[in-house]
DNA sequence: GTAACTGCAAAATATTTGCATCCTT
DNA sequence: AAGGATGCAAATATTTTGCAGTTAC
């Protein structure tokens, strides 16, 4: 189980100050529970913020490692809340699974599913292994 | 073993026509053996060929199964050329491990590697799974 | 000759940058 | 008060669309 800290004290984790938007963000990731982009953010903050503090805002937060992109087969940029295990300084995805449902286009981080072993050819030294599963989700 | 055509036949069985910005692209593929952006192909035509003519050439190739496009962790869009078991009809990515080099930045789309099994929650329905490797490649 | 393809122009969309102002600490 | 964050304007980059001219078959 995931401890659960406060927005602000997130914030205050990563030396960032508490701002509205920043909170707003948070708060919409956290609610949503599934990746979101950044299109949806514009939407769901009811165009309230520029599109630039938003495009600034999720920077910053993968540079912190607060969300990450994940990488979806249609190249659309998403974005989700990292776990406890996202180490702070870049090194994201790191064992991460995540679904993306083809009906109700919802993408989920399946944190709790460990990214299996593949077998390289020889000469590949893999690093980090991203996993992306399309299919239908537990709600549809 | 892979059986080879030529790009010529292999534009014709599509039901498309020969022309040069195809049968230029296809060489290229063929010739990478690695995945390349839009960017990377109107570099190496030497700028030739329009940039929309490469849009609409890319575009008619995934929607015929020539190539398909590979998800990157940092979202950019790559393209490479699809194996034999490639449905031509939308059908991409199936069983497709891709490995991204940290170093020399190449994609390989390491077909004869299967994806393996993922245990998801219940209820998640997998279809298609797509595995990126990030790491250090052969040749570096 | 006809349908398909390309190139050019332009529109639409997405992302980045600079700077003045405002807010958090 | 000082530094950081935001909003606006504008620059840049990316992708799409329309149409006229050209090419493949």
């Amino acid at each position: 189980m995931m401890e659960t800290i406060s927005i602000d004290e997130l914030l205050r984790r990563n030396q960032l100050s508490i701002t509205d938007s920043r909170k707003k963000i948070l708060e919409l990731f956290q609610a949503n529970n599934g990746a979101m982009a950044h299109s949806d953010i514009e939407k769901k903050t009811d165009e309230k913020f520029d599109r630039v503090t938003i495009y600034r805002t999720l920077q910053t937060f993968v540079e912190k490692g607060i969300i990450h992109t994940i990488p979806t087969p249609d190249n659309s940029v998403l974005y989700a809340l990292c776990k406890d295990d996202c180490s702070s300084t870049g090194h994201h995805h790191d064992n991460h699974v995540h679904f993306v449902c083809d009906n109700c286009n919802v993408t989920y981080c399946l944190d709790s599913v460990v990214s299996p072993e593949v077998n390289l050819p020889g000469g590949f030294k893999p690093k980090v292994i991203d996993v992306v599963v399309t299919g239908i989700c537990k709600n549809c």
